[in-house]
RNA sequence: GCCCUUGUAGUUCAAUGGAUAGAACGAGGCUCUUCUAAGGCCUUGAUGUAGGUUCGAUUCCUACCAAGGGCACCA
C-alpha cells in the first residue's frame, strides 16, 4: 500500500512539474489524522516559493483526480500543510483476510533472508546461581533472535559459560566446608540451589577471611591442573547439575541453543592468536601482552591480554571466541553478543583487536548492550534474603500467578503450565517493553498486578478472544467478508501496521516496538470487545467480527512468540 | 581527568525531524439480567539548563548540570 500511495504522489508531483526526489510517506500518530501522511508540500514549498498550504490543496486535488483505485477513500490537507490519506473499508477488510490466510507467517519479511546469524545471549556461570541480569539478556536475546528469524534469517543460538575460575573455587570451597550441601539426593535443581549457595559462603569467606582467600586459590590451581581427585570429583558432579539446572530454566523461558562455547577451551584459542599476532598487534609491556587500542582510535584504551603470569584474560578468551564462532559456523554473516553494558567498552577493544587481524570479520560482528536490572522494592530482597536470584524472581512471579488462578475450576496441572507461562510473560514483557539500552527497574507489585501495561493483560487478552472464538464455532459462525460493518475499528487500522512493526523491530534489533505495538492493539482488541457484540446470530456482521477477532489471535499470538512468549489460549 | 549510556506527568516507560508529546500505575467517578471485570468508559498531569541548525527539535550539534557504567594484568 505504502508504495501505490508513493507512486500516486509521484504521479501527482509531476502532472504539476514539480521536482522531488524522496517523498516521506507515513503513518500518523493519531488515527483522527488518517492511515497515512505526507509532509511533501511542507518540504518543498519553501524551494518553490509556494505556501505550504495552498500547495497541498493543489497537490491533494491532483490526488483526488488521480486516484482511480478504491482503497483510497479520500484525501485531506491538514495541520500546516499536511497531505493526509484515509484508506477505504475495503482495504481494511482485504487486510483481515490476507491475514487470516498468512496464519502464522503473518508479520514476516525478508530484509536477512539468506543470512546466516549467529546470537550469543544469558552466559551463565556453572557454579554460581543463575542472576536477574542473565534473565534479562536470555528475554533480549530470545526475542531478538525470534525476530531476526521471523525477518527471514538462519539463526543459530549460542550461550558462553565460565566453567573455570576463581568463582568456582569458591563454590568448591563452599562444598567443602559445609558437606550438607553435597547432598546429591534431591533433584538437580535443588543440588544447584545448594551450589550456589556454596558459592555465596565461598565469595564472603573469601572477602572477609585471608586464610580462605589462600585455601580458594589453592583449590583454584588444583582445578586448573585436575590433579586432586576429590575436587575432580565435585566439579565433575557441580558442573552437571548447574548445568542441568540451567536447561529446566531455558526451557521454561523457552530458549533452546544450538552451541554451547565453554571458556576453558577458548583459552588456548585466544592466547595462541595473541601470541601469532605479537610484534605487531600485541605488545609487551610491564610483562604482560597488551593492545593499545588507542593507536587505532582514539576513543578505546589499553587492555591486557595475556598477564606478566602468561595466564590469558578475558579479553584473549572473547577473542578466542569469536574466532572460535567462525570456525562453527563458516558462512557466518552476522556474530551478535548480546550483553550488559558494562562490558561496552572492552569488547569494542576486543573487536577492534580482532578486526585488525582478519579485516573480514569487522563488520560481521554486533555487540548489543542492555542496562541493569533492580528492584523497585526492597521487598523481595528482604523476604528470600539479600541475593535474588533469576530462579528465585521467576518463581515467585509465577507464584503470585498461581494464586490468581487458583478459583479457576480445571485441573492442578492446566493451572501450573498457565501460571507458568502468564508468570513468564510478566516478567519478559517487563524487561521488553523498553528500549534495550537503559537499566529496567522492575517492580515486583506492579508487574504482577497484571493490570494494564504488563505481559498478563497481552495474554489476557489472547485468552479472551479465543474463548470468542470458541463460543463463534459453538453458534456456528463462521469467518466471511460477506457483510461488512459500516464503521471502521481502530483495531483494523493497526492491525495491518504489524509487518512494518517487525521490520523495524528487526533492523533496529529492539524488540520494544513489538511490545508496543502489542499492547496498542490489544487495548484496541478489548476496546472493541467492550463497545460490541462479536458473536450475534441477529447482526449480519457478526461473521466479520468473528473474523476481526481470528486476526487479532493471529497477530498477538505471533507477536508474543517473537517476544518470546507463549499465549495460553486461556486464563 | 578521559570514554560510553541515560535525563520526558508524582512513579515506570513511549514517541522513523512533524500536527493537540502518547500509555500504564497512582487518585477520583461510572460499568458484569451480554461472548473471561486480569476488562471497558470518563476526569487529572511532563520534554534537566543555555545556545545553535531547520519552515518545524523530545529527537540532530555545542556547552553546562545530574545519574549509571567503563578506563592494566578480575570476569
Amino acid at each position: 500500500m505504502e508504495k501505490e500511495i508513493k507512486n500516486l504522489i509521484k504521479d501527482a508531483l509531476q502532472n504539476l512539474t514539480i521536482e522531488v526526489s524522496d517523498i516521506v510517506l507515513e503513518h500518523p500518530e493519531d488515527l483522527k489524522h488518517g492511515d497515512y501522511s505526507t509532509n511533501v508540500a511542507l518540504a518543498i514549498a519553501k524551494n518553490i516559493g509556494e505556501n505550504p498550504k495552498t500547495l497541498a490543496e493543489k497537490i491533494a486535488k491532483e490526488l483526488e483526480r488521480l486516484n482511480v483505485d478504491n482503497n483510497i477513500e479520500k484525501v485531506e490537507v491538514a495541520g500546516s500543510g499536511f497531505i493526509n490519506f484515509y484508506l477505504s473499508r475495503k482495504f481494511f477488510s482485504r487486510n483481515i483476510e490476507e491475514i487470516l490466510n498468512q496464519g502464522n507467517s503473518v508479520g514476516k519479511n525478508e530484509i536477512f533472508s539468506g543470512k546466516k546469524i549467529m546470537v550469543e545471549y544469558t552466559d551463565p556461570n556453572p557454579f554460581k546461581p543463575v542472576h536477574i541480569g542473565h534473565i534479562m539478556t536470555n528475554a533480549i536475546g530470545e526475542s531478538i533472535a525470534r525476530i531476526l528469524e521471523h525477518s527471514g534469517a538462519e539463526i543459530s543460538r549460542a550461550n558462553y559459560q565460565g566453567d573455570i575460575g576463581l568463582h568456582v573455587a569458591k563454590a568448591i570451597y563452599g562444598l567443602l566446608k559445609d558437606t550438607k550441601l553435597q547432598d546429591k539426593s534431591g533433584s538437580h535443581n535443588l543440588q544447584a540451589t545448594n551450589i550456589g549457595a556454596a558459592y555465596v559462603l565461598g565469595a564472603e569467606a573469601y572477602e572477609n577471611d585471608e586464610n580462605a582467600k589462600k585455601e580458594i586459590e589453592e583449590i583454584n590451581k588444583k582445578i586448573y591442573a585436575r590433579d586432586d581427585k576429590k575436587i575432580n570429583e565435585i566439579y565433575d558432579w557441580g558442573f552437571k547439575a548447574t548445568m542441568e539446572a540451567f536447561e529446566d530454566l531455558y526451557k521454561i523461558l523457552g530458549t533452546k541453543f544450538d552451541y554451547y562455547f565453554l571458556e576453558s577451551a577458548m583459552a588456548d584459542i585466544g592466547r595462541d592468536v595473541v601470541n601469532a599476532n605479537t610484534g605487531e598487534i600485541f605488545e609487551e609491556s610491564d610483562g604482560a601482552l597488551v593492545f593499545k587500542a588507542e593507536k587505532h582510535n582514539p576513543k578505546l584504551h589499553t587492555r591486557v591480554f595475556i598477564t606478566s603470569k602468561g595466564l590469558p584474560t578475558y579479553e584473549a578468551k572473547e577473542l578466542g571466541l569469536a574466532l572460535e564462532k567462525f570456525k562453527t559456523e563458516p558462512n557466518m554473516d552476522l556474530s551478535i553478543v548480546i550483553t550488559a553494558n558494562e562490558q561496552a567498552d572492552y569488547m569494542r577493544v576486543v573487536a577492534k583487536a580482532l578486526s585488525l587481524i582478519h579485516p573480514e570479520y569487522e563488520n560481521k560482528m554486533l555487540h548489543i548492550t542492555h542496562g541493569m536490572m533492580r528492584l523497585a522494592s526492597g521487598k523481595m530482597s528482604s523476604r528470600k534474603g539479600n541475593v535474588v536470584t533469576g530462579e528465585a524472581l521467576l518463581r515467585d512471579t509465577i507464584e503470585l500467578v498461581s494464586e490468581r488462578l487458583k478459583d479457576r475450576e480445571w485441573n492442578e496441572e492446566e493451572k501450573n503450565k498457565v501460571a507458568e507461562v502468564v508468570g513468564v510473560a510478566a516478567l519478559k514483557y517487563s524487561i521488553l517493553k523498553q528500549s534495550t539500552g537503559g537499566d529496567i527497574i522492575y517492580d515486583f507489585d506492579k508487574s504482577i498486578s497484571f493490570e494494564g501495561d504488563s505481559g498478563p493483560y497481552l495474554a489476557y487478552s489472547h485468552a479472551r478472544a479465543n474463548s470468542i472464538l470458541e463460543k463463534a464455532q459453538k453458534e456456528n459462525i463462521l469467518p466471511s467478508f460477506e457483510v461488512l460493518p459500516d464503521e471502521t475499528f481502530e483495531i483494523e487500522k493497526l492491525l495491518y501496521k504489524f509487518s512494518e512493526v517487525v521490520l523495524r523491530s528487526a533492523s533496529e534489533y529492539e524488540p520494544h516496538y513489538v511490545a508496543n505495538y502489542l499492547i496498542e492493539i490489544a487495548r484496541a482488541f478489548n476496546s472493541f470487545y467492550g463497545n460490541n457484540v462479536i458473536v450475534n446470530k441477529d447482526d449480519p456482521a457478526s461473521a466479520y467480527k468473528v473474523a476481526l477477532t481470528y486476526a487479532f489471535t493471529f497477530i498477538i499470538k505471533n507477536g508474543l512468540h517473537l517476544l518470546g512468549i507463549t499465549a495460553p489460549t486461556k486464563m
